[in-house]
DNA sequence: TTGCGGACTTACTAAGTAGTTAGTAAGCTA
DNA sequence: TAGCTTACTAACTACTTAGTAAGTCCGCAA
């Protein structure tokens, strides 16, 4: 649901949707919303209508539930990221429907599930903790193309190393994204989004576009 | 033992210090490690070698508990903000004495409360919210002094409303931190707060000391 | 010395937690 | 139609959770 726009999976047998999918879409929007902790099996099976012990056929332990969850919300922020790079962009551009993909998430009342599962790191199974620092590196990885990108095309410009940019971007999104949550506020996160991108795009008399494209983009909320 | 480094309370009996306090000490530590869900009473009395059940003798509900961390921390946290204004320094010094509270507590493997507080906010009880509101609110406040000021003396440049340009900076820095725990990086939240500070500190010839400044500042960690 | 109150402990409860087990009903396949 | 798989349920275990109630210990003031 959040990231990209549910390629609804047509069921084998007609009448209803692969119960598995539907377990962690739900359990989806409860991490984002109260985290891995923060929930339980109960509450899943309230939602689906059927009894918790039979979420346990479908995964065998909580973590086994988790992993799967963070591996399927990476892969689908990933198609979101290639979707992104499909059609040729300037990096501003990129850098909008980045910033897009978390305000999405925002307006659904949601955090970053990774940005969620970072905040409770400590309480989690060694392997969602791989699957969630994969998930920000996999992230790093993409916006330093668009970094660099931006630099060859001269539509950015910043100081310093392209890793370390990109690691600012994400952690600027991530923040805005918590801090926006308790205040209820699109607004408040479009704000520092813009102002965080606004800063790397280069200052020029055509940049009218690139700079404006990115107030543009994140206006729309 | 995060933001000063804490009074000792003296005791009344002498020997051994109040015990409210070395609760809310300890679960201080655990909710900024773990989350406000992530312990439990039995957690706490196993640190203090003490019956859970005795807890609920200096706080009611767990809640009660959480009120009085948060408020104390609050009060913790502007004690050490009034610290900073106590004698006179320019802008840059103080958005990165600043910056060096967040990073004291990531050096100790921890999330700021308030912001670990945020990530679970929807599963916290109202009076908790609220004061974690009043948390940010309050940095928010104080941050629009210092942009202020340094607007006036000219060592700071921005664009924008002040309070914009402070709740990115609370945004920032607690998205810098929220990231680099899983990395148990300090170094890559100091990157990230350079950057975001330099980016206010006004370029001139005599800005060496500023921009320098917040570079000495997390160059330390 | 007696009594009082602060700071507990012991012993409990009710509700919730993940997870297990054996069994069932429906459908698919050979 | 026999044997298998899928997708469950009912009934449980073992444990943890916050919270309660009643009683104990101990220093101190009258």
């Amino acid at each position: 649901m959040p990231i990209s726009p549910e390629p609804t999976p047509v069921s084998k047998r007609a009448e209803q949707i692969d119960t598995a999918s539907r377990i962690l879409d739900i359990a989806e929007e409860l991490v984002q919303t109260r985290g891995f902790g923060g929930f339980s099996y109960a509450d899943i099976a309230a939602q689906l209508d059927v009894t918790p012990a039979s979420l346990h056929y479908h995964f065998g332990s909580k973590g086994d539930l988790g992993e799967a969850l963070v591996r399927r919300y990476r892969m689908r922020f990933f198609a979101a990221l290639e979707e992104i790079d499909r059609r040729p962009r300037q990096a501003p551009a990129k850098l909008e429907a980045y910033a897009r993909i978390y305000s999405d998430a925002l307006r659904l009342g949601r955090m970053c599930l990774c940005g969620m599962l970072a905040a409770g790191y400590e309480t989690l199974p060694e392997p969602m903790r791989q699957e969630v620092v994969r998930f920000f590196d996999e992230n790093e990885a993409w916006l330093v193309r668009v970094l660099d990108q931006g630099r060859k095309e001269g539509t950015l410009a910043f100081t310093g190393g392209t890793s370390a940019v990109a690691q600012s971007i994400i952690s600027g999104l991530e923040g805005a994204l918590l801090i926006a949550r308790p205040y209820g506020d699109v607004g408040r996160f479009r704000s520092a989004a813009t102002r965080l991108l606004t800063s790397l795009v280069r200052a020029s008399r055509t940049s009218a576009g690139a700079a404006g494209g990115a107030r543009t983009a994140s206006s729309r909320g």
